[in-house]
DNA sequence: CGGGTTTGACCCGCGC
DNA sequence: GCGCGGGTCAAACCCG
């Protein structure tokens, strides 16, 4: 573990001139930027996260079409890749995104194995399904997700399935892949963490769900996605903070079925199950951890009205 | 025992 | 054609 900064308060303060590369700058404002930027031909970030949007939305918002190869981020495949893979003297301040969508054709490989849950197509050998694969398919929408987080696997309230793990070229981190537990859902993910801030963790989702969340019970959901609060930076924490929610229950299921308040009060009633969880991750994660409840606290000490149920004195 | 993870092997596309 | 790197498979393993 190269390179970690432990400093709890290393999110809200701004990155070390020197060896930082000006490019891990997380404030949302400037992701707000990126988004507006000419370029991107797309208007200011908030109206789409505080307006009715799913993924069709955000795609038109964006101008973006599944079965377009244009990449309006500034975050291309290109420099996502070399990102990943630590090449300093190419990096920019691209990175600073907190979302973004990755429909390049160059991600864009094969789907030549059988489905999970389709049929019978595992019984076919693989050097069967090279025959069949030709057909391209269509490709799935793809988000990626800039947190900053010490934990890889965020929680999303989706279940997913690890199927490989690979070494990223010039990057102590491995990348990671999932699949959606759900038995034909076809969506995938690839966490990987970078090598310039290892404090960041890029999330690429692929694919549409074809199924209601099943987290929504279990309530931690999305929670952590964006809970870290780097992401927001200091400033304007709390329209940050609602910007962020709302963006969640637009794009992830579990997020919109519940109230603001509910959503505080999910976050305050799961710190135990989340900080159980991080038991069994490394002691720099739960050190991250807590300092992010300690934050989300802060937050809901903040915007929660004195009477609601989960809000403690101070 | 069922479901998830690990990990080496395999496949494929791409660049040279 | 070859090598590299990314993506996936699947057997072995782990764990509750």
């Amino acid at each position: 573990m190269a390179n970690e900064n432990h400093d709890p308060f290393y999110h809200h303060t701004h990155h070390h001139d020197d060896d930082e590369l000006n490019h891990s700058n997380f404030s949302f404002s400037q992701n707000f930027q990126a988004f507006d930027h000419p370029s991107s031909h797309t208007t200011s970030f908030t109206d789409y996260l505080h307006g009715s949007m799913d993924y069709n939305t955000l795609s038109k918002a964006f101008d973006l079409s599944c079965s377009s190869s244009e990449i309006l981020s500034s975050i291309n495949d290109n420099n996502m890749k070399k990102s990943s893979a630590g090449d300093s003297e190419s990096s920019s301040s691209n990175e600073a995104e907190a979302l973004v969508e990755l429909d390049s054709p160059k991600m864009e490989k094969k789907d030549k194995y059988p489905k999970l849950g389709s049929e019978d197509g595992h019984e076919n050998s693989k050097k069967e399904n090279k025959v069949k694969k030709k057909e391209k398919k269509p490709k799935e929408p793809r988000f990626a997700f800039l947190t900053k987080s010490e934990i890889d696997h965020l929680e999303d309230g989706y279940r997913w399935r690890k199927y490989g793990q690979k070494a990223v070229k010039n990057s102590p981190y491995p990348r990671s892949y999932y699949r959606c537990t759900s038995q034909k859902c076809i969506v995938k993910k690839r966490v990987e963490r970078s090598y310039q801030d290892p404090s960041i963790v890029m999330t690429t989702y692929e694919g549409q769900h074809n199924h209601h969340c099943p987290a929504t019970l279990r309530g931690n959901a999305a929670s952590n996605i964006f809970s870290s609060p780097s992401l927001f930076g200091s400033n304007s924490v709390r329209l940050e903070q609602r910007i962020h929610q709302d963006f969640l229950a637009q794009f992830l299921p579990s997020y919109s079925q519940s109230s603001n308040h509910q959503m505080f009060h999910q976050n305050v009633s799961l710190q135990a199950h989340q900080h159980q969880q991080q038991q069994q991750q490394q002691q720099h994660q739960q050190h991250q951890q807590q300092f992010q409840l300690h934050h989300d606290n802060g937050l809901l000490q903040d915007l929660l009205p004195s009477s609601f149920p989960g809000k403690q004195e101070q």
